[in-house]
DNA sequence: GCCGCCATAAATCAC
DNA sequence: TAGTGATTTATGGCG
């Protein structure tokens, strides 16, 4: 794997030479200055349940959730999948566990949800 | 009501803890002679991970987070940069 | 063409 | 209580 060893720009500068990923000007850029709503405690719970009943939604169901809690279609879509992302990686983190921690022979198949 | 209960349990945030002094330095190590492109593939972060006896995804997490909070404090005192900057600077010369 | 997956940003949380 | 690892909203690319 290669190392950085340039600078692109100021060369004989002091410390902290800046790249394109940093971001044109720092902080207090105009380029994305995304906010994030945080759902309250009842739009989390619904939706949760809402998963819990089936982790895809249909677009008319996706309809009365947006409308019933108060959010968008968007928004009820992206829940959606970012909550697919979370069981993947609570599904793979129990997996690991099982993995990394040999002495097991019980049981393989326990399980996470009830 | 019961996934109340159970996130107080399940929730990571509950029960975190420091990475060692080790890992913190290795993966510090990565970041800063990176620097042009902190994103290491899925077999860097795998590799990583193993160093330093971490998952993948708490890898994930640390350069995630580690993005950020360099960016914020560009212009700011960042000694840490300094420290590693000469560091891989002075193994840059080894090899010359 | 829309939709889900994925890596990621940015804000926020919890300790 | 600032620091830090993890989680929650949100975007965009790609298949």
């Amino acid at each position: 794997l290669q190392k950085d060893l340039k600078e692109p720009q100021s060369p004989g500068e002091s410390s902290t030479p800046y790249y394109p990923w940093m971001g044109i000007v720092g902080p207090n850029s105009a380029q994305r200055r995304r906010g994030r709503q945080t759902y309250s405690r009842y739009q989390t719970l619904e939706l949760e349940k809402e998963f819990q009943f089936n982790h895809y939604l249909t677009r008319k169901r996706r309809i009365e959730v947006a409308h019933s809690l108060c959010l968008t279609e968007r928004q009820i879509k992206i829940w959606f999948q970012n909550r697919r992302m979370k069981m993947k990686k609570e599904r793979q983190a129990i997996k690991e566990l099982n993995d990394t921690t040999p002495p097991s022979k019980s049981k393989t198949g326990d399980s996470k949800t009830s | 009501a019961v996934m109340i209960l159970r996130s107080r349990f399940l929730d990571a945030r509950r029960k975190r803890r420091n990475f060692s002094k080790q890992a913190t330095e290795v993966l510090n190590e990565y970041f800063y002679s990176h620097l042009s492109n902190p994103y290491p593939s899925e077999e860097a972060k795998e590799e990583l991970a193993r160093k330093c006896n971490i998952t993948v995804s708490q890898v994930s997490n640390w350069f995630g987070n580690k993005r950020i909070r360099y960016k914020k404090n560009i212009g700011k005192a960042q000694e840490e940069a300094n420290l590693y900057a000469a560091k891989t600077a002075a193994a840059a010369a080894q090899h010359d």
